[in-house]
Parts: C-alpha cells; structure tokens; sequence
DNA sequence: AACTCAGGCAACCGCAAAAGC
DNA sequence: TGCTTTTGCGGTTGCCTGAGT
C-alpha cells in the first residue's frame, strides 16, 4: 500500500501566502533545492512536499520570466507540441524561464484555439506531415529517425525521443526552431 | 448596480519513473 | 533483484477576474 505524501490533516492548501513563500526562498536559499519530503518541517511550513516543489519551480525560482509568451515563444511551443505531443516539461525545457505548467496553461488557454483557426496554414500542414512521417517511422521502431530541434539532433531510440550523435543515416528532418513562422499568418489564414 | 458566464491561471491529484536500500 | 520511498509529470479542478447583459 502505498503511502500518501504527506499528512493532509496538518497541511495548509490553495493559494500561498507571502510568508510561505518566503520561507520556502529562505529555505531553499540556503539548503537547496531536494528532500522536498522532509522540506516542509525543516522550513517551518504547513504545507506537503510536492506543494513546496510546485510553488518554487513554478513561481518562486529566481530564473523564471514572468512576462508574457512572445510569438517566437508560441511558435517555438507550437513546433515542439506538433513533434512531441503534450509532453509539456520535454516542451519547457527548450524554453528558457518557463515551467511546464506555464506551458501547458498556455497552451490549453490560447495556442490550441489558434491552432483551430490555423489548421488550413500551408506551412504548418506541411510542417506536421513531416512530423507525422517521423512519427509513424518511429511506430514501426524504426530507431533512424532523427530531427534536429535548435541545432540539438535528437532521435528516436527504442521508442524514447532521445538526443544522440549519430544521425549519420536514417530520416533526418531539420526543424530549424530558431526561426519562426510568422504567426500573423496563422490568424489571418481564417479571417478571409 | 447586480448578476452570469467564460477565460485564465495557480494549485492539487494520481500515476509512473527513478532512486535508494 | 525486488520492494519502498521520493520525485516528476500530465491531467484536472477550482478560484478569481473581467466582460457582457
């Protein structure tokens, strides 16, 4: 039987107060970051150890930019949702200063709506043929696909996008994610 | 001014993978 | 090697806010 993380009869929940937060900072600030379990009373906090590691790594890490997307950022997501899927952490890690939640909230609240407009968009049906080509290779287990994705080749090994050296056969498909499509496009490919 | 409703975002939950023993 | 514990991830929920009526 698996045990549950943490006592939820002693534990505060919803909305973070200022003080948690910043003695969850101070916490962190001089411990680090882990032991997220033990994290909670050591740092004087009513909250579960999973709580504490949402706060910091969505809202409290000093890296984080708390601006909007730009539209090279959404276009980035969007590339990276058509190769990926819904793995928002493999997603935000290609963004800097943002979270996979930030991501995902993004996505579900303005992209995907979008992208219902967008679908007719050349490029991108172009865009996801390719991707899907890829994709279905992999469904074969085919290991020789590779995409380079900001001048990072990744492949698909044993099912698991992967980053690898040998792209030296195979299918190789070149993103080229640091350039963006204008997405002034994709708004206006439906307004007509 | 009051109410309703939809959108956006922060946070929680449960599961799976990874790590430790 | 198998079991337990911890961490990470993605889906979902619920609250807040602003627009519309």
């Amino acid at each position: 039987m698996r045990k549950p993380c943490c006592d939820k009869q002693h534990t505060n929940k919803g909305a973070w107060s200022q003080q948690e937060d910043q003695k969850l900072v101070d916490y962190i600030q001089k411990h680090g970051e882990g032991c997220w379990r033990s994290l909670p009373q050591a740092a004087g906090l009513l909250r579960c150890g999973k709580s504490c590691r949402l706060r910091w790594r969505n809202y409290l890490r000093p890296d984080l930019k708390r601006d909007g997307f730009g539209e090279d950022e959404e276009d980035l997501i969007i590339r990276l949702h058509a190769l990926l899927g819904n793995r928002w952490s493999l997603i935000a890690g290609r963004l800097p200063g943002r979270t996979d939640n930030e991501v995902k909230n993004y996505w579900n609240s303005h992209i995907r709506k979008k992208l219902d407009y967008s679908h007719r968009h050349v490029g991108f049906t172009r865009l996801r043929a390719e991707i899907s080509a890829a994709r279905s290779k992999n469904q074969a287990n085919d290991p020789e696909t590779f995409i380079d994705v900001n001048n990072q080749v990744v492949g698909f090994n044993g099912g698991k996008l992967e980053p690898t050296n040998d792209s030296s056969s195979g299918i190789y498909i070149n993103l080229d994610l640091t350039l963006s499509i204008p997405s002034k496009n994709f708004e206006s490919s439906d307004e007509n």
